[in-house]
RNA sequence: GCCAAAGUAGCUCAACUGGUAGAGCAGCUGAUUUGUAAUCAGCCGGUUGUAGGUUCGAGUCCUAUCUUUGGCUCCA
């Protein structure tokens, strides 16, 4: 009989009959493992307990464990399937389409011949609770292609993931099914597995939210519900992971950025911000830190007009590609269009005059205001929005010159994220699509420069093979919010296409006409949605530079109001952003106003500092720093309140 | 756009099956003159998102509409 050898964790090899279980194997351990074992990992594949294996490898046993992430996927997995069950008993009818483990619990796509509400989901808890307590096996029953299609012939959904799973190249031409109990007796799905034992072995999990999905994400296709949940190993990894939820809705910007009066938005221009005077310092600190950083890279900065001739954006291809998401206005007998983009107006400015070689690489930024009709659902507080300022910038070149220029511009995106304290940043490069413009020769230059640029600055990227844009591949620099979701930020773009259309060329060395590459590339991407990424990682404690109101002046009573305005007004004069509280209050309850409002400098003022001519300082999270003169408390801020380090 | 939920005072939230819309904070006024996270008292504050409808009676039920929130594959 054939060996086979596993190599487990602790680096022993254990040599076993091909075929013997893992079960077998955690047995021949010690009981009590096997007893805990939820599945086995054999190499890079997690396997049921009960399946035989017939390949050598790495090899361990999983058991519950809330920081082991196969741990979580065969328990998470196997909870959607306690969930498909719960829902099909409670809503006979149900067709199931898709549920897989995800990042932070699973979810289930269905359908249900009645719709499934908010409040159903504690019935469908109990009833899951149920099955759990009921302890039933999953158990995996595999049958031909021929056979497993049959099973699943009058279920739509079933019928087209078991065609796909065909189809993959991994496929060994079996269709597995998973019946919690006995076959044709109890409830079944189509299902790859693995799964764990039993159910009984679920410990913590929650249903927490319910949404609509579309069929393999398909506007045009069915719309599915799907059910949230997720389930961790023991009942503290779950309520560890509720506060979490909790904690993360504390930084939440759109709550502190109504706490600290930033900004709001209003019902009738819906996903357009109205800055308040506190975040338009931040909108202004933020440009302002940008302007500072880019100027000295050779950038010239443009203002080109928010309202363009529709003439021009037949010309550009927006009418063509972009139609449904610009916002179009007229007067008199113009149509004119607000830009969503800043790039054919630049192209436009490069336009004016003959240029030359000598003139590339040439430059270009604007905090360019650009209005898109994002579709109703999609908008989010200041991170999906309709109308943003976008540090926007093209870089006009050369075939040659874009190698380099990508590298500078990711090594700006890395300077400038890093200050921030961004340093694991999410790179997506986008490649060439089926449909596009250009020579594959060119591609091939722009893809290969993309890609070394990040190698160069050493940032890890993730391929999205097809997804570039039909002018060109790109980079996304994308970073998370408080709750993990994914928002593109920076980008550069490589342009083939748009400099063509709109007809800019330069003089050559050769004396002919050529006509430039464009690279399209912002920094931050959009100032709003990059404030409100800030806002929650800082949750609202600025950097000095970035914080609305630097120092609050509070007088300990209203006899010392007047030498608090006095330093108020020293401060104001050295470009201190200073409040003053001159409410008739307890200093306890103006240091909690300002707490609140996380001002990073206090300034407290009585018959001491008075004397003294000081003022008493309190740093935020730092606490009594002691009586000091105004022009110390000056010097003492000065590097922290620097825009440009 | 689609699915599900929500919209009540400036803010946070109450109001059981339809029966006079309340509280805390904020604001205003007064008292107090305060030393490092909430001093006390009084007062003001609402066409319950909007428009219709059902009803003796609607915050509550129905219809439409606007907005907000969660989501709309991490591919069996």
């Amino acid at each position: 009989m054939n060996q086979i050898e596993l190599t487990l964790p602790d680096g022993s090899i254990r040599s076993v009959a091909s075929g013997t279980t893992g079960l077998e194997v955690a047995s021949s351990i010690s009981s009590g493992l096997a007893k805990k074992a939820l599945a086995i990992k054999l190499n890079e594949q997690i396997l049921d307990l009960k399946r035989p294996l017939k390949e050598n490898g790495t090899f361990k046993i999983i058991t519950p464990s809330n920081e082991d992430p196969d741990a979580l996927f065969v328990l998470r997995h196997s909870c959607a399937h306690v969930l498909a069950e719960a829902v099909c008993d409670l809503f006979p009818g149900t067709k199931l389409a898709y549920g897989p483990a995800i990042d932070k619990g699973f979810y289930y796509d269905l359908m249900s011949p009645k719709p499934i509400l908010l409040e159903d989901l504690s019935k469908i808890e109990k009833r899951m609770k149920e099955i759990i307590k009921e302890n039933k096996a999953f158990n995996r029953l595999e049958f031909s292609a021929e056979e497993g299609l049959a099973r699943v012939q009058n279920d739509k959904y079933k019928l087209d993931n078991a065609n796909r799973a065909l189809a993959r190249d991994d496929s060994d031409g079996v269709l597995s099914f998973y019946v919690t109990g006995e076959e044709n007796k109890n409830w079944e799905d189509l299902c790859a597995g693995p799964h764990i034992p039993s159910t009984g072995k679920i410990k913590a999990f929650k249903l927490m939210s319910i949404a609509g999905a579309y069929w393999h994400g398909d506007q045009s296709s069915d719309q599915l519900t799907r059910i949230y949940g997720t389930c961790f190993a023991d009942k503290e990894g779950l309520d560890n992971h509720l506060h979490l939820l909790a904690e993360a809705e504390k930084r939440d910007h759109r709550k502190i950025g109504k706490e600290l009066g930033l900004y709001h938005i209003e019902d009738h221009s819906p996903g357009m911000v109205f800055w308040h005077p506190k975040g338009t310092i931040m909108v202004n600190a933020l440009k302002q830190y940008i302007r500072e950083k880019i100027s000295r890279l050779g950038y010239d900065e443009v203002i080109t007009p928010e309202l363009v001739d529709k003439s021009l954006w037949i010309q550009s291809g927006h009418s063509d590609k972009y139609d449904e998401n610009m916002f179009k206005t007229n007067a008199g007998d113009r149509e004119m269009a607000v830009k969503p983009m800043n790039c054919p107006c630049h192209i436009e400015i490069f336009n004016q005059g003959l240029k030359s070689w000598r003139d590339l690489p040439l430059r270009f930024s604007e905090f360019g205001k650009c209005h898109r009709y994002e579709p109703a659902g999609t908008m989010h507080g200041l991170m999906r929005v309709r109308g943003f300022v976008q540090d926007d910038g093209h870089i006009f070149c050369t075939e040659e010159q874009i190698a380099t220029e990508v590298s500078d511009f990711c090594n700006l995106v890395k300077e400038i994220y890093s200050e921030f304290g961004f340093n694991d940043i999410l790179v997506k490069l986008s490649t060439r699509p089926e449909k596009r413009v250009g020579s594959d020769s060119l591609w091939d230059k722009a893809e290969k420069a993309l890609e070394e640029a990040t190698q160069l600055a050493k940032l890890d990227y993730e391929l999205n093979p097809g997804e570039g844009a039909f002018y060109g591949p790109k980079l996304e620099f994308v970073l998370k919010d408080s709750l993990g979701r994914d928002w593109q930020c920076g980008t550069i773009q490589v342009d083939f296409n748009m400099p063509e259309r709109l007809g800019a060329e330069y003089v050559g060395k050769d004396n002919q006409k050529h006509t430039p590459v464009m690279l399209h590339r912002a920094v931050v991407g959009s100032i709003e949605r990059f404030l409100g990424i800030l806002i929650e990682e800082f949750m609202g404690d600025f950097p000095l530079w970035l914080a609305p109101v630097q120092a609050r002046l509070l007088p300990i009573s209203e006899k010392f109001v007047d030498y608090a305005k006095e330093v108020q007004n020293q401060l104001i004069q050295n470009g201190i952003r200073a409040e003053l509280d001159d409410s008739n209050e307890k200093l306890g309850y103006k240091i909690r106003q300002c707490e609140l409002q996380k001002i990073p400098f206090l300034l407290v003022v009585g018959e001491k500092e008075i004397q003294q001519n000081q003022v008493s300082v309190r740093q935020r999270k730092h606490g009594d720093k002691g009586s000091m003169s105004v022009s110390d408390f000056i010097n003492l801020t000065a590097s922290d309140r620097k825009i440009f380090r």
